[in-house]
Order: C-alpha cells, then structure tokens, then sequence
DNA sequence: CTAAACTATGGACTATGCTCCAGGGTTGAG
DNA sequence: CTCAACCCTGGAGCATAGTCCATAGTTTAG
C-alpha cells in the first residue's frame, strides 16, 4: 500500500534525525520543500532519506552545514562534475592539518609546564604554569 | 603625576584588547569592578593590566573564557596551590590529544579520496568522494 | 466519540565571545 | 565657548546548530 511514503516521524526514526531538525533543515534548504498532505502534513521519500545520509556522512568529516549544503549542491546537479567537491576535501584536509599543528604547538608548551609543575599543594608561586602565564611576552600558538 | 593610574582606552592601548571587550570582561567577571572616578569613568592599574596579559597568555592556550576564570581563581587566592592548576592543564593537553585524534582520523578517511578523485571534470559519478558520502553504512570519527 | 499521539507554525532560547548602537554625560585643546 | 574625543549604560546582534514552546489542527485506536 503505502509506496515508500513517510511523514516526518517515521523518518525521524529512521535516520536519527529529531523531527525537529529535520524542519529545521528544511529551512535551511538542506532538505527540499516537503511535498505536503491534504491537511498540510510533510510527506517523505527514499531519496529524502538518502539525502540525510548523505548529511549524516559529511558532518560526521567535520563539514558544517553551510558546507554540507555545498558539498549537496556540488553532487546533485545535472553537469555535476568532480573537481569543485575534491576541492572542498582538499580544503577541509588542509584545515585539519592546521588544526594539529596548531594543537601541538600547545602541547610543546604545554606539557613540558604540567611535568615540572609539583602540583598537590606546593604554593603557586612554585608553579611554572602559574610563571609562564603570568610572564607578559607575547607567545604565539593561537589568536 | 599620574602614578599608574588609566582610563579604559588607555588600558585598551596597553593591552590591545578593545574597550568594549574590556567591558564585556568586567561584566563577566574576569575583571575585578574597577575602581571608578567622580564622574564614573573606570580607572585602571598595573595589576589590570597583569591580568590581562594572563587572559590573553590563557586564551592563548586554548582555554576558554570561563576556564580563564578559573585559572585566575585558582592562582590569586591566598592559599592557592599548584594541583588544581596542573590538573587543569593535563585536562587541557588531554583534549588536545583527543582533537589531534580525530582529526588524523578524518584525515585517513578523506586523504585517500581526495587522492582518488579523478577531480576535474569527471562527472561525480567516478567520484569515490561522492561515493563515500552517499554509502549508507554508519561511519564514526565525529557526532 | 473521545483521548492520545501526531502534525503544523512562528518565535524564543541555549552557549561562546565578542561587537556595535543609541542616547546621554565629561573632558581637554584651541 | 565649542567641538572633538572620550566615557557611561543597557540592550541588540552575529554565527552555529539546533532545541523547546505555545497554540492549534489531524489522525487513529478503542
């Protein structure tokens, strides 16, 4: 009977997606316009449940939503071709490997600090954290 | 004259944060209320001013506005000690380690794609990105 | 027929860290 | 004296990604 057809709570339930959400998606132009019922109810398809996959997958590869929905865009259209969307990775790699160095760059100054930190309850004057935050040269890593 | 003694703007030169954050500091708690003038104006120290080298150090470091507070707490107070300062940045290096963790491991994912992908103008069809994030499988890494 | 469970809408609220604005008082140089 | 440059306050707004609410209509099981 019911031929691949869902409202929004069935699909809610099988993508994982709050039903709220997928309203706000839908707003945000992630989802298409749901086709509506009579009486104004959404009603879902196979492909809308693809297409949260799909979502499901990219932000899960840190893409933010703007992003999610150029990565969609990129892929659905009819001369859709693969250079833009391998530049999208490609960018996104390149902001993880800044995001490391930059975490790293922390934990050399970092770590070396709580190692020679004598911690329990030896005064704070002792604590080369406490030093080295107080000190006023600039110090690089971030902002 | 003056021994020490400025205005808002002034310590906005200082320490190059702008008055109004200066502000936004001081309603947050990370200044002390400052001290004010007949005609209500803020009058700042040197010791305003080594409080703000430390947020800036702090932040720095990745810690979060609230976290500084706690920094700063935790090292002002008369009887303060080292622990809890150490335990604060091992917690910190600990999510360092846990951010470059997820980061190489979206970077396993995504390198080899973006080295497969024809790019160009093959149509998204032969791309293994595409690919990738239309698969229905679950996929960790992140959310 | 009724009550529960579902659906719709628009708008408010969360956290983070500022940034900007209007409307008004104060200070300092010329 | 006047005008620019400063200061004050409270409140709004930005981005991100939802989440929750009140109010109201709809569908379904018993």
């Amino acid at each position: 009977m019911s031929e691949q057809e869902f409202t929004i709570s069935e699909l809610s339930r099988r993508t994982d997606f709050a039903v709220d959400t997928l309203r706000f998606y839908e707003k945000k132009g992630l989802l298409p316009k749901a086709k509506r019922n009579a009486s104004g109810y959404r009603i879902y398809s196979v492909e809308d449940e693809n297409r949260l996959h799909f979502i499901r997958r990219a932000k899960a590869m840190g893409f933010s939503l703007e992003e999610v929905m150029d990565l969609l865009k990129l892929s659905e259209a009819d001369d859709a071709v693969a250079g833009p969307i391998r530049e999208m990775i490609r960018r996104k790699i390149n902001d993880y490997r800044v995001q490391i160095r930059e975490a790293e760059e922390a934990l050399k100054i970092l770590e070396p600090l709580a190692l020679s930190c004598p911690g329990g309850v030896a005064p704070t004057t002792q604590c080369p954290i406490v030093r080295f935050l107080e000190q006023d040269e600039t110090c690089t890593v971030k902002s």
